[in-house]
DNA sequence: GCCTAACCGAGACGGTACGTCGAGTCTTAAT
DNA sequence: ATTAAGACTCGACGTACCGTCTCGGTTAGGC
C-alpha cells in the first residue's frame, strides 16, 4: 500500500525517486504537519517547513509541487501511520447485524477523529483548499474520503439484502445523510459536534422525517 | 437592509464614514468580485484590487481589515443586489402545504445558483477561507447563510403544525438533511449536483431509508 | 555637479524619484562600501547590502540595476565627498611651469591615493566589472577617469605652448605614458608603485629611451 | 613543456594524477572556453562547464579549485596550442638591428592577438578575475605575461648594449611604455587600438615628449 | 465663500516569501 | 579508484505583495 508520489511540475527532467533521502522526506512531512499545527496553514511557509526539516528548499521542490501537495502526503502519512498504529485492520466497518448501532459506533469514532488536534489542522487546511483547488479537491476526495465511503455502501448494501433498508435506495445518497451534516457542521462551524448529535443523525435518517 | 461595515484593525482612530467615498467602495467590490472570478481568490491581491480600481492601497486598509473581509462584503453587497433584481420578496420560503414539493423547489434553485459563475468563485473561496478561519467563518454563517436556514426552520415548523413531520424531530437538524449532502458534494466535488440529485434527497429524507 | 542616476531596468514604470529616501540612499552607498571593503566585491550581495543598510531589497533594485550599478554611485558620491572634504578646487593640475615636477606631483598623489584603503577595494571591483562588461567600463571611464585625463591634455598642450613638447605630439597617447605603467602595475599587479617608480616614469617619458 | 595542475583545496587527500582521463580534461577545457566565448565569463558555471564536458561536476572539483581556475588552465593550453600550431619558435623576439621597427612588429602582432575573438573573452574574463583575486592575478602574470616581458627585456638589453638605448634606462620599467597604454586601452576601453597607434608608442617612447 | 480637516490616488518604504539557480559535498553504479 | 550522474544543504537571486507611511489634491462641512 505505497503512497503515491504526486508528480513535480511536468516538462522537468523527472528526479530519480530511487535516490531519494527518507530521512528528508520523514522530517519534511514531520515539519509540515508541525507547523500547520503550530502556526496554522496560511502561516505556514515552504521556507519555514525547509527550515524545520533541515533541509534545503530545492528538495522540497524536486518532489512536491505546492504547499498543499506537500501537506497532503504528509497527512496521508499521518493517516497510515495512525492506522498502523492502532494496529486496527485498516478497511473494514462493523457489521453486528443492527446498522443503527454500527453506523452510531463508526460516527462516533468519526467525531472523535475530528476532535483530535494533530488532525484538526492539517485536514482543515487540507479541505479549504480543496474547495478552491478543484484538481487537488478531487486527490483528497480520492485518497482520503473514497476508502471510507466504500465502507459505507457496503454495509449499506449488506443492510438491503438483510431487509433493513429500502432496496431502491441508492447508497451512495444515503450515506451522505450521516456524513454530510457532520462534515458541514465541522467545516463550517454551523454548529457543535457530539456522539449525541451523530446518533440523531442514524435515527432520523433510517425513520425518516415524515410520521409512519 | 444595509451591510455592517466590518471594523478595521482596532486601535485606530476610527475613520469618518460619513466621509467615505462611495464610488471608492462600489469600485473595490466590483474589482475584487472580477478578479477573484478571472483569476481565483488565491492570485486576487490587495495591490491588484486597489489597482484595478483605480484606488489607493490605503483606502483599501482604511475600510477592511483583510482580503477576506473585502471580499465577503463585496459578496453580500452583490447577493443584495441579485436579490432586489430579481425582485423577489428577498427572504421568504414557499408554503404550498405540500412539504416535499416545497422543498424541492427551493432546493432546484439552491442548485441553479451554486452553478451560476458570477456566484460560484467568490462563494467557494469564503468557503475556503471559512473553512480555515474560524471568525470569518462564523461571520459568514451568520450573515450568508443563517438567514436562509432559519427559512428552513419556519417551513418545517409549519410542517410540524400541520402533522408533516413528527413533532419530536428537531427542525434545525432535520434540515441538515437537505442543506448538508447538497454543500459537501458542491464544496468537495464529492459528486454531481442537479435537480433530480436534490429531489432524491427530500425524499429519502422524508421517508427514512428503513422500510416502513 | 548632481550624480547622474542611472536608469533601472528598462521598460519598468520608472520611479517617481521626487519621493526617494536620501536616508535609504546613504545607508545603501555605506554599506556597500563598507562591505566591499570588509568582505570582498564578489561575496558583497544585494541582500547583504539590504540587510546592512536596514532597507528592503526592492529599495535597492527600484533605483539601480545592478550591484556593480549599487558600487559605482557609492563610489561616486565617495569621490564627491572627498574632494569636497579636501577643501580642495575639484578639478584643476597645477601649472608651476615645470612640467616634471607638476607631472610628478600628481602622479604622487595619484599613487598615495590608489594605496588608500577606502578607495582601494571598491576601485579594483570596478575596474574588474569594467573589463568584463564594456558598457559599464565606459561609464566609469566616462565619469571617473576622463576629467583627470582632461587635466593631462591641459596641462600638456600648455607645455606645447610654452615650447616644452614637441608640437607634434597627441596629448591624448602622451599621458598614457604617466598613467598607464601606473594603472597596469596596480590592476594587475604586475609591480609595486611608488614615488620613485612614477618619477622614473616622468623622466623616462619626457627624455625618451633613445640617447640624445 | 606541461601544464602545471594547480593544487586542489589541500587537505584534501591528494587525487592520483596518474589515473585521471585525458578525454575528461579536453572536454572540459573545450566547455569552458567555447561557454567563456558563448555566454561569457559571469554566466558561465561549473554546472554548465560539467554538463557540455559530459562530465560529473566531481570530476572538474576533484583537479581544479574554481572557475578562475579551470579557466586559467585551459587558457594556457590553448596558448599553447595556438603556438604550436603556428609551428612558430615559441619564445623568441625578432631583433634585426633596428629597435623601433623589432617593437613595431612585435606590437603589431599582439593587437591583431587581442582582436581575436577566440582569445579575448577568456582572457578579458581573466584579467578581471585577476585585478580583484590578487593571487591568481599573479599566477596569470607569472604564467602567460612574464615570458612575453622577458623577452622585451632582452631586447632592450641587446639594445642598450647596442648603444640605440641609453645605459642607465631599466628595462623592466622601459617595457611599460609599449604594453601598458595598449593593455590599458584593451581592458579599460580607453580607446582604439590599432598598428598605427602602436606604431606611435614606439616613437614617442623612443625620443621622448620634450624637444630634443 | 473660505478654512481646514479627512479622505483620496499614488506609490516608496521595510519586510517576508516566493520559486529558481548554482555552489560545493556526498552517494551510487558502472567501467 | 575514477568516472558520470545527480540528490543533497545552503545561500543568493530578482519578483511579488504585504501592511505602513508619506505625499500632494480634492472635497466636504463648520464658520
Amino acid at each position: 500500500m505505497a503512497v503515491q508520489k504526486s508528480q513535480p511540475a511536468p516538462g522537468k527532467p523527472a528526479p530519480d525517486s530511487t535516490r531519494r533521502s527518507e530521512k528528508s522526506r520523514r522530517a519534511i512531512y514531520d515539519a509540515a504537519l508541525a507547523l500547520v499545527v503550530e502556526v496554522g496553514y496560511p502561516k505556514t511557509t515552504i521556507e519555514g517547513i525547509a527550515a524545520r526539516a533541515g533541509v534545503g528548499k530545492q528538495t522540497i521542490y524536486r518532489w512536491w509541487s505546492s504547499k498543499a501537495d506537500v501537506l497532503m502526503e504528509a497527512f496521508l502519512d499521518l493517516a497510515e501511520q495512525s492506522t498502523e498504529e492502532a494496529g486496527a485492520v485498516p478497511y473494514t466497518f462493523p457489521d453486528t447485524g443492527d446498522l443503527a448501532a454500527d453506523l452510531k459506533a463508526v460516527l462516533r469514532a468519526t467525531v472523535d477523529e475530528l476532535r483530535d488536534p494533530r488532525f484538526e489542522a492539517p485536514s482543515r487546511a487540507l479541505a479549504a483548499e480543496g474547495v478552491v483547488n478543484e484538481q487537488l479537491g478531487r486527490e483528497l476526495v480520492a485518497k482520503l474520503m473514497q476508502p471510507s465511503l466504500d465502507l459505507y455502501i457496503g454495509r449499506l448494501r449488506a443492510a438491503q439484502d438483510a431487509g433493513q433498508v429500502r432496496p431502491e435506495i441508492d447508497p451512495r445518497i444515503a450515506l451522505e445523510f450521516f456524513i454530510s451534516p457532520l462534515a458541514q457542521r465541522w467545516l463550517q462551524h454551523t454548529g457543535p459536534i457530539s456522539h449525541e448529535y451523530t446518533d440523531t443523525l442514524v435515527d432520523y435518517a433510517l425513520h425518516g422525517l415524515a410520521p409512519r
